[in-house]
DNA sequence: TTGAAAGCGTTACCAT
DNA sequence: ATGGTAACGCTTTCAA
């Protein structure tokens, strides 16, 4: 690799002046900066970002932490990540947590000595009090670690509300909710939107929720006894579409026709949800939107430019009516 | 942030002592280490990694690059890469290319730049030259490069006869094929095994060969204009799994029931394909074990163990028998 | 306007 | 067995 010395010996200057028009600091000559340029060009010199970063005792680096990318949700927004990222300078370091309490406080230390410069994280977990030890700026994603934090998150309740509305308004008599696990904040923000809606109803009592794990199996399980405990259910809203999914698998096993004798809405907007025969109704969050904003979130605050905007953002939710209601 | 001055002055002793126990290299008393270990220990202090790469010419990151980490074959990819390189002490920058020449070649600048050690690249556009000129090693996945290239690839032709005789073996009579991105080797490899099979039937041209793009929507419009061209089809053979997705929904446009009147087969293995609803009859690559194996080569690349295995592995693939056949 | 040199945190060589 | 120190490639202060 071609260093600055090798570019200022090129250009018959110091590597002061190099670095000067480098990073254009300082003063620099016409001609001289020229004469820089064309050696930076000639030589196909590239800075050493290392080196610049222990210097600045700061990477071009971000880290980004998340359950599990092989969850639907994460890849889009991994994507939207990566993608605001890299235009705005900087590389994705890629964490997989599976929401261990452990493994997430390793990557942040892992993440420290790489001298990250912020991290974008989705974590149940982790305490404000371990994000304010790091003294670098941290995003959350999805779910809200402490109210004073930098966070992005959708309107989990509303979307919920909004969800067991819509399957009242298309004739459900009787519905049921997959929650997701509860030790997941989201979780019980949708169940208390799906509680707001029918909480009153006569028929209503807890039997009509039960509890998956955000996953397709845990959800055919609880689903089968769901509708075994209640045959009368005749809508169901689950936390997740991967659990809507397996919401409509159970149905199936138990001869019921979606949505024709039940009818079924997720929560996310995954892409998935479109591959499914019927295709998923189901609440959709700006998943690409949200990684793109926290992106930018966090690279404001890491370069200190004031945050003119407020870093607490709740961004809203679609109805996305298909085919299983 | 504590440095190895800190845990010196604090042990009493020099920081090339320090250094010393910490890579355990050269000669430290038994006393002397005790001490060193109790300062590193009361201090909590972590080696910066940058200055180590700066000064060893090479960190401990990889870079995995990828066409699109949304398209549903890479999350379990960089799942396994991820897991495996952090087992081995190593982090994972993602970078999407999205198939861009410009864009991959400027990965590998950055990369380079970040001193990475090795690079993990599935990639159709990278030529041999560039990556040997990137003077680190780069192991291949899912697309051959180069023949003398470390490289980790399916059985792409064998697994594509598999799915066609298949579908000869449940009776069909007419087998249509969607085939991949032909810009892409593997589409065509998996053609090839298509058309080794049914090649020679008296019924057979090219017109029984309709492109898609790797993604569900150009699918489910290639499925459209075979099964119009050729209505008498019953059974598709589909690059991979999206595409076979896109071609049941198709089907189910054209009034045809999967699988009794029209039998489909995929390729991958994608999590997805379970999810589906039939669910999807696949020829199914051990994606994780891709990505495994890919990372525990580029480190023992990295780290020069001489290699003991063959560097270019060619690994199988299975047929997952399910409901759309 | 330019250059010399210190320093970022670490490792490895050379002394002792 | 231990310590001093140059070097990794860069930025920035201080002088000139």
């Amino acid at each position: 690799m071609i260093s600055i010395k090798d570019v200022a010996k090129y250009a018959g200057v110091s590597v002061a002046t190099v670095s000067r028009v480098l990073n254009n600091s300082g003063y620099v000559g016409q001609d001289t900066r020229k004469k820089v340029e064309k050696a930076i060009e000639e030589l196909n010199y590239k800075p050493n970002e290392v080196a610049r970063s222990l210097f600045k005792k700061q990477s071009t680096t971000i880290g980004l932490i998340v359950p599990d990318i092989m969850n639907p949700f994460f890849p889009e927004l991994a994507r939207a990540v990566e993608d605001t990222a890299i235009q705005l300078g900087y590389n994705v370091i890629l964490c997989n947590s599976d929401g261990d309490q452990k493994k997430e406080q390793n990557y942040l230390d892992i993440l420290q000595q790489q001298y990250v410069n912020g991290i974008i994280v989705s974590s149940n977990t982790l305490t404000a009090a371990q994000i304010v030890r790091l003294n670098i700026p941290v995003v959350s994603i999805d779910r809200v670690i402490s109210k004073g934090l930098p966070t992005i998150v959708v309107e989990n309740k509303k979307g919920a509300m909004m969800a067991t509305r819509y399957l009242q308004s298309k004739g459900c008599r009787r519905i049921g909710h997959i929650k997701g696990n509860s030790s997941v904040v989201n979780a019980e923000e949708r169940c208390e939107g799906y509680k707001e809606i029918i909480g009153n109803e006569p028929w209503f009592d807890e039997t009509y929720i039960a509890e998956g794990q955000y996953d397709m199996q845990s959800s055919i399980q609880a689903t089968l006894e769901l509708l075994q405990r209640h045959p009368d259910i005749d809508g169901i809203f689950a936390a997740n579409d991967i659990m809507a999914i397996g919401a409509i698998k159970a149905a199936y096993q138990l001869g019921k026709r979606v949505p024709e004798d039940i009818a079924i809405i997720g929560f996310d907007g995954i892409s998935l949800s479109k591959a499914t025969t019927p295709e998923l109704t189901t609440i959709e969050q700006p998943i690409y939107e949200m990684g793109e904003k926290a992106t930018k979130m966090l690279v404001s605050l890491m370069e200190q430019q004031t945050v003119d905007q407020e870093n607490y953002k709740i961004l809203d939710v679609t109805l996305i009516e298909r085919e299983s209601t």
